[in-house]
DNA sequence: ACCTGAACACCGTTCAAGT
DNA sequence: ACCTGAACACCGTTCAAGT
């Protein structure tokens, strides 16, 4: 829990540790061998320490894996100007953005939080804001709208990727689906009227298809939203 | 990994364990304790037997949490008939219970996955699905607007509620809101041009308005969506 | 200031043995 | 069929000791 500070000549030493240095070798870990291979000990021989060498440069594993987290949040702004498009059309590239760079790290996607606190996610809730403010609506509306938004694209990405964690090493995403729909089909008609008619939707569907279909729904009420209005 | 079938005569002993039971104590453990208080050995003990017994109805420990959260998702269904209101109010109500049930049990929210698999998430996309048929749309979209809806409900929920684990024996929600608030008061208004004016609506939000807010955009859209489109 | 590595206090899970 | 509980193979984290 404590940053390299100003540039102390720390010496030869090739292997000087830092905070950057141990959160890319954990995305590494975390890539290879998920959240549960990723262990101290096997992530302090990787960077030739001990394990009590990575505490002095973060406070426990929540945070190093918070740290990853955030730093592929990060890839999601790689290319982007993100300048002279269309506020809303903007926004659907920012989001698939995002779920296009936990799609290729599905550990990291449930550890992105709200509200934002490490640096990727507040600029990400900070974009959106931008643009959100660029669409024209009235400015007491921005802060419901964007966190709306962002809730939209960090929750939902993790719900749709997170699930392959648990069922990757054993069967592929295709599989699953197609388990998943047969089971419906199994259900009794007179409980699950929707489910059991709809199971080759189901195995039909395209994760990131769907991700954006949401989205695009929320995007399109953005516009139109005008009153709030509370449950009967 | 086995179910207590038929009636079978288990004779007199009063503790005799099922999945319904074990699940039924984890739940309580995880209230008081959290999942990482949640121990195999607590749970037996607290149930009168061994760690290896439970193994017997539960395969591990991810199974178990996992049908501890789906129960808590049976809570949201406690109340209603659903079969009088209009269709979309209807959804509004159905959302707002699950976000309240999850509310009650913040271990759980990070665990309703998609798509379902257990008892009571399959009966949530079914009932929403039910309701999303009642509001005219064609057919073939069915699925589509019916999933991002239980997708917005299940991941942004965990996205407000799941925060709060960590945070929560130390510091209370509003001290933590109020405390991100000002580290984004902190941040260069270069940089952060919206969050830096932002802070105030930050402090005042209050989570259950704010996931309403975005249901009602969501909502919003759907009536309004008529063509799907591709990112630029 | 930063690193070392042994030691502490746990875990989830398995499995031979019982009834 | 179901339960027991000891044992296995780990963990995250701490901390005295070094440089």
């Amino acid at each position: 829990m404590q940053r390299t500070r100003g540039r102390a000549p720390t010496g030869g030493r090739a292997g000087a540790l830092s905070q950057e240095l141990i959160v890319g070798a954990a995305v590494s870990l975390l890539d290879e061998l998920g959240e549960r291979g990723l262990t101290f000990r096997l992530l302090a021989k990787a960077l030739n320490t001990g394990p009590g060498a990575l505490y002095w440069h973060v406070s426990n594993k929540d945070e190093l894996v918070a740290l990853a987290a955030d730093q592929v949040l990060g890839q999601a702004f790689a290319a982007h100007p993100s300048l002279e498009e269309e506020a809303v059309s903007a926004l659907r590239v920012l989001a698939v953005a995002v779920f296009d760079a936990l799609d290729r790290h599905p550990w990291a996607a449930s550890h992105v939080s709200a509200p934002p606190t490490l640096a990727n996610a507040l600029r990400l809730l900070d974009r959106i804001g931008t643009l959100v403010a660029r669409t024209g609506l009235p400015a007491e509306r921005h802060f419901a709208v964007s966190t709306a938004i962002s809730y939209y694209i960090t929750g939902v990405s993790a719900q749709i990727i997170a699930p392959r964690i648990t069922h990757d090493a054993t069967v592929s995403r295709d599989d699953f689906l197609a388990q998943t729909a047969q089971r419906w089909e199994e259900l009794d008609p007179a409980d699950y009227p929707f489910l059991t008619r709809t199971t080759q939707h189901l195995r039909d569907h395209a994760d990131r298809d769907q991700f954006i279909a949401g989205l695009d729904m929320l995007l399109d009420g953005l516009s139109t939203t005008a009153h709030p209005r509370t449950p009967a």
